[in-house]
DNA sequence: TTGAAAGCGATACCAA
DNA sequence: TTGGTATCGCTTTCAA
């Protein structure tokens, strides 16, 4: 698109520093200083400024401000695994909650390091990392120098501003209702890398006066068909009830399960994690610990846009009873 | 961030135009135009330059390419409705399509105006508006102009390209489906205006031979909860089988047959439409037509970044056949 | 507190 | 085919 067809075709007139000056008769300088927070300007004229860009709807282009060395208003988001069923759901409440406060969100579904060199160009104000991507140290290399605003989502940074999922707490409180529910010999299926979730498994159990071992470890792919393979080990342990590491392994299991007859929640309990379903449309609903999604991504822009201060925080997840638990039967 | 902080701090080596110049030993000028496309220059020199540039990992700063008007690598996603379920595997799919054709994805979830009132000042190469955005006389003026390259997704759109989904073919096959398994008596569940769906409902009636007539439409609001107020309606009418223009009404009325203790597809058939579990881990599978839309993705971005001339294309959603319909009962 | 002027990094036009 | 130069829109430094 050529340099003229884009002015003339520009459906939205764009206003410019230049008349937005012209119009409150003072310099371009004084009129950049006025939007600007920096203080050297006149309290009145600053805010003559202020209501007159109001009026005329004077934007600021994102482009030549970044280059300028201004704010862009421009978010980027890393990390890979968008394509994962939870990741949508974060990925779009992002960008919702970010255009409601004015800022525009640019995704890179690439680890932290190709993302930066994606991103960095563009001028972004802030950086959210998603899950997966975090390297720490060149968090640390970037971050130690308060250069570029940053946020890890989902996992704890020691170098910058995090906000965490409590998986240990959340684990634990779920699998507390399972024993609650009379169940004594619960399952653990998932991944063997979930530590936390783990610790909060073991918690719930020491909490109950329990006793638990590795045993009840089924170790399986994070998918749907993991928790579909995980059904024989599962049987034949006597186990009542599973606490799965993902929503995927627990809806595999469950059909798995289904398969052979069995009932759910009459025979065994699942309870999953994550909450991929919050809208809870399966049958039975699965029982899971729903992540925070929209709390992480509204704390995340937050902190982009207003933190000063490092903050890690590690917010809970939330126990949905579905009807995929119940009483243990007799 | 302040200037001088930025360019120090950045982990990833800039390497500049001017840099990438003087190691050729040519102009500022002559380096750009090597790099861009217009054919003014000699091959030699072209290809020297170019070599560099990879050698040396020069990278243009969209920003700056942006100001001085040309390409920004960046592609604007507008449309509002991004909390949608179906919308958050779409936007997924767009953005990592994007990033693995070296396009950054900005997503304004906003109606068209609004939406380019943001994205426009970014200076995008490209705009792909989602469904319920489109104003077809903004449009058109965008276009006729043939200044900003759009795609409309999900509609079609007279005066640019537009990938649409075929809903009536869609429906057809689905509903032909359930006829070929015998059901005779089937509702059409959902929001009155899926004119095209009707549409596709009628035909596949029309083409065995059989007749509809209005009173098969139970209009209810498209949500899991305008699906399960529509139990009833359903009930009462004779129907053995229901096509519900959207998943989450067909959940809902999933639901409800199983709280008065139905079985499906023993008892009744269901069958929704987009598609929004397509990794099927419900219980039961729900039979759907599912949404092309990493297909929609994929030819939307293309089409931005090669297509010449305006294409308008339709694309069939593809018939899932879950667990959810099954042969008439007897 | 203000204005003038110098960039930011790249592209596009005009001469040569 | 090339180089010089104006320009994109805004921020920031330097004087006044």
């Amino acid at each position: 698109m050529s340099k003229r067809l884009r002015k003339e075709v520009n459906p939205i007139k764009q206003v410019l520093l230049k008349d937005l000056a012209q119009a409150a008769g003072v310099s371009e300088a004084t009129a950049s200083r006025a939007l600007s927070g920096s203080g050297r300007i006149s309290q009145e004229t600053r805010e003559r400024v202020r209501s007159l860009a109001e009026v005329m709807g004077y934007q600021a282009n994102p482009l030549a401000r970044g280059l300028a060395g201004g704010n862009t208003n421009l978010l980027g988001v890393c990390g890979s695994g968008v394509l994962k069923p939870f990741m949508h759901r974060l990925l779009s409440q992002l960008a919702s909650y970010a255009s409601s406060q004015g800022q525009k969100l640019v995704f890179a579904p690439l680890p932290l390091l190709e993302g930066l060199r994606v991103l960095l160009p563009l001028q972004i104000d802030g950086l959210i990392v998603c899950w997966e991507g975090l390297d720490e140290d060149l968090a640390a290399e970037l971050l130690e120098e308060r250069a570029l605003p940053t946020v890890v989502l989902g996992t704890r940074s020691e170098y910058c501003s995090s906000f965490d999922v409590d998986r240990e707490w959340g684990v634990k409180t779920g699998v507390a209702k399972l024993i609650e529910l009379g169940h004594r010999r619960i399952a653990f299926v998932g991944e063997s890398t979930a530590n936390d979730k783990w610790q909060g498994f073991v918690s719930a159990h020491t909490d109950a006066g329990l006793s638990v071992s590795q045993d009840a470890i089924i170790a399986c792919e994070g998918t749907p068909l993991g928790g579909f393979g995980a059904l024989d080990q599962f049987l034949s342990s006597g186990f009542t009830a599973a606490f799965a590491t993902n929503d995927e392994i627990a809806v595999g299991l469950l059909r798995a399960l289904e398969e052979k007859n069995f009932k759910v929640p009459e025979d065994y309990s699942i309870l999953g994690y994550d909450g991929i379903y919050l809208d809870q449309l399966g049958r039975p609903r699965l029982a899971t610990l729903a992540q925070p999604s929209g709390t992480l991504a509204k704390m995340a822009i937050n902190q982009l846009l207003d933190g000063t201060e490092q903050i890690n925080e590690s917010i809970p997840p939330e126990l949905i009873v579905g009807d995929s638990i119940g009483k243990m039967r007799d």
